[in-house]
This record gives C-alpha cells, sequence and structure tokens, in this order.
DNA sequence: GTCTATAAGCGGATAGAC
DNA sequence: GTCTATCCGCTTATAGAC
C-alpha cells in the first residue's frame, strides 16, 4: 500500500479509537511505521489529514450507494433495506467522524464546507426517496411541508443514531444498530400503504 | 460572585466561543480576571471545570423543569409547550456541550457515568408523559412497544437538533429552533387525538 | 485565596542528509 | 520518499511568597 494510504488508514484506527484530540501526528507516524517527518510530507498536518478521510468517505458512500441501486433498481424496497445496512456499516467503519463531527466541522471551514454539500444532497436523497415511493403507491399521498420534515426527521436520525447509542453508553453493535433501523421502520409504517405494507415487510436480498 | 463561579462562567462563554480545545486554563484564567495559578487552586484541571459545568447543567435543567410543572400542572399540553421553550433556551446557553457532548462524554469515564444517569433519567420522562397523554385521551393508545420507540424518537431529536442545525450549516437562532419544535409537533401529531388536537395547537403561557 | 515565577513536557513542524 | 535531529511555542501544573 502506498504511504500516504497507510497514513490515512492508521489515522482513521486511532481516531475510532483514542478521539481525534488524543491522537497527535507523533503516533499516527508510528501507527503507520513511518517517521513523523515523513507523515509531514505527506500531509500539511492533522486537519488535512482529516480532510481526506472525509474525502475517502465521500466517495465510498457514493460508490456503495449506486453499486445498491444499480444492483436492486433505484428506489426500490430492496435497495431501501440494502440502503440501510450499508449506511451502519458505514457509520461503524467511520465512527470517530459521526461521534465528533460537529467538533470537527465547526472547528475546519474548509470541511464544514465539503460537509455541508455532502449533507444537502443526503437530504436531497432522501426527499427524493419519498417522492418516488409516494408515486409508486407505497407510501401515502403527504403535503409537501410534512414531506420536508420527514425527510429531516430521517435524516437526523441516520446521522445521529450512533452518537445517541454512545451517549447512552450502550454499545455500538449489529444489536443496536438494527434498533436503528427499526426507528426508521417505524418512522415509516406511519405513512405505509397496504401495498407498501406488502413491499417494505418483505425482506431484501440483504436479509 | 464568588471566584469558582466565575471561573465557571468565563469556561462556558469561551468553550461556547471556541470550543474546549482550543480554550485553555490559561485562556480561562484570564478571562475570568485571575492568575492561572489562582485557577489551579479551584480546579484540578479542564477536565475537572467541565465536570462542573455539567453538573450545574444537570442542576438548572431540573430546576427550570420542576418549576414549569409546578407553575403549570404536571403533563399538561402548557407544561409541554414551556419544557419546549426551556430546552431550547438550555440548549442555546450550554451550546459547547451539546457540540462536543460526544467525545466529551467518551474521554471522560466520571462525567459519562453521570451523562449516563440524565439521559436515562429524560428517557423515562419523555416515556411517562407520554404515558399520562395516553391516560387523558390526548394522544391515541399506542402499543408498548412503539411507546417505546416513540419516546426515544423524541429524545433524539430533542437532544441533537441545534448539532443538526450546526451541521447543516444552519445558525442555531429563534426560527431555527422552532423548526425543532415543529418537528417535534409533527412526531406528535401522527398520534394525536381530536380532544389532543385542541389543547395541543392552543399555544400555551409560553406564546 | 491569590499572586508570580517557573519547571517540565509535549505536540507541531521544519531543515537537511541520504 | 524517507529518515534523524532539532527547535519553537504552548499548556499544564506546581512551588512558594504574600
Amino acid at each position: 500500500m502506498k504511504t500516504k494510504s497507510r497514513i490515512v488508514v492508521a489515522a482513521i484506527a486511532l481516531f475510532n479509537d483514542r478521539g481525534t484530540k488524543a491522537v497527535t501526528t507523533n503516533h499516527i507516524a508510528a501507527e503507520a511505521g513511518i517517521s513523523p517527518g515523513n507523515l509531514y510530507y505527506h500531509f500539511r498536518n492533522k486537519t488535512d489529514i482529516i480532510r481526506a478521510i472525509f474525502d475517502e468517505m465521500d466517495k465510498y458512500g457514493v460508490a456503495e450507494y449506486q453499486r445498491i441501486s444499480a444492483e436492486r433498481g433505484p428506489a426500490t424496497a430492496d435497495a431501501v433495506a440494502g440502503t440501510f445496512v450499508m449506511l451502519q456499516e458505514f457509520n461503524w467503519r467511520y465512527r470517530f467522524f459521526k461521534r465528533e463531527m460537529t467538533s470537527l466541522v465547526t472547528a475546519d471551514p474548509v470541511l464544514k464546507k465539503r460537509f455541508i454539500k455532502t449533507h444537502r444532497a443526503m437530504l436531497a436523497l432522501v426527499r427524493s426517496a419519498l417522492d418516488v415511493s409516494i408515486a409508486q403507491g407505497l407510501l401515502r399521498d403527504i403535503p409537501a411541508r410534512e414531506r420536508d420534515l420527514l425527510a429531516e426527521e430521517i435524516w437526523l436520525v441516520t446521522l445521529f443514531w450512533p452518537n445517541y447509542l454512545e451517549l447512552g453508553g450502550e454499545k455500538v453493535d449489529t444489536g443496536t444498530l438494527e434498533r436503528g433501523s427499526e426507528q426508521l421502520r417505524g418512522i415509516m409504517l406511519r405513512y405505509v400503504t397496504q401495498k407498501g405494507l406488502r413491499a417494505f415487510s418483505r425482506p431484501g436480498r440483504a436479509g
């Protein structure tokens, strides 16, 4: 693996474990098996590494989403189920970022700009998934304003579920992440039609 | 004001402004108008100050909640409205804590223990408010499991709304906090009865 | 309780050899 | 690209006078 990637991998591992504050560039260099000076050849500073991780997250998320959409067809119940699972895996893989995202984004204007772009895109994605589900008759018709609030609620729960678990002293594992999916299903169920009920309760290829 | 309180007040102001990471004990001492050495007479270190702030938050929150319950009667629509407003003010006053809570709590086991206690109490509070509202016929009957999920959802939104706003690049102000209340109302409305509709849509004394 | 002075240590970052 | 050596600056924390 290239040194630059090794640094990123080492940083993610340490950040997940001890948090960005406790981890120094020296620690990262040691974990990556290189000298501190070498790290500074590849990255300006710690902030720069965090930005690189975010960019990796962004690419990974988009790629996974597109893969799922391509395999299962866009806006199918199957794709929705697969996306849930993917998001949970994603949340776990980059759990330090979820944990600290508000302070990280507040502290770094460059990161903030990139994050907001992704954030808006995700919100739009949820919103359009709702629109499609309604058009297909899987969800009952919902007034526009309520649709906006609903999309926001779904995205908020998705975004903060791991945080919520950690704060409550619950381990982030398969079981508790599954409860997050259950939360989302609970929200959807309030709007689901008979037709939708059959579609959503039928487990997708993701199990 | 006692020096110890002055330190806490100074720390809150600086933390809100620049985050706990960027603020040092020296900064806090300067802001409080005392010497660095003096600060260490009153507190062991920064962590110790953060714990003191959390304890203050805890006391303040409980006191405000009890005041509202006493003035408006427990579990009335009026009290619920007042509690919303109070929570928003609370979130603003200690906004640094909301912003960083996951990392703060992860980093300090003592704080974590105290936080979890409060967290569980709040969840129980929401749950019992739901029970009372259902008993009074303001909300339709909800199966136990769904009731748990609902309480959790309400608490999650309450807890993370300021975070959510900051992450999306929205200013935390009266308008956006009001949208948080609207989110919560949107959630409640899905369960509200005719009787409850009258009670909840009538603005409480809090406006 | 409060101050001044200062020790000790660490993290960030760079220079220059290889 | 990678290393070693090193410096600067800052933060924490303590000692001891008042």
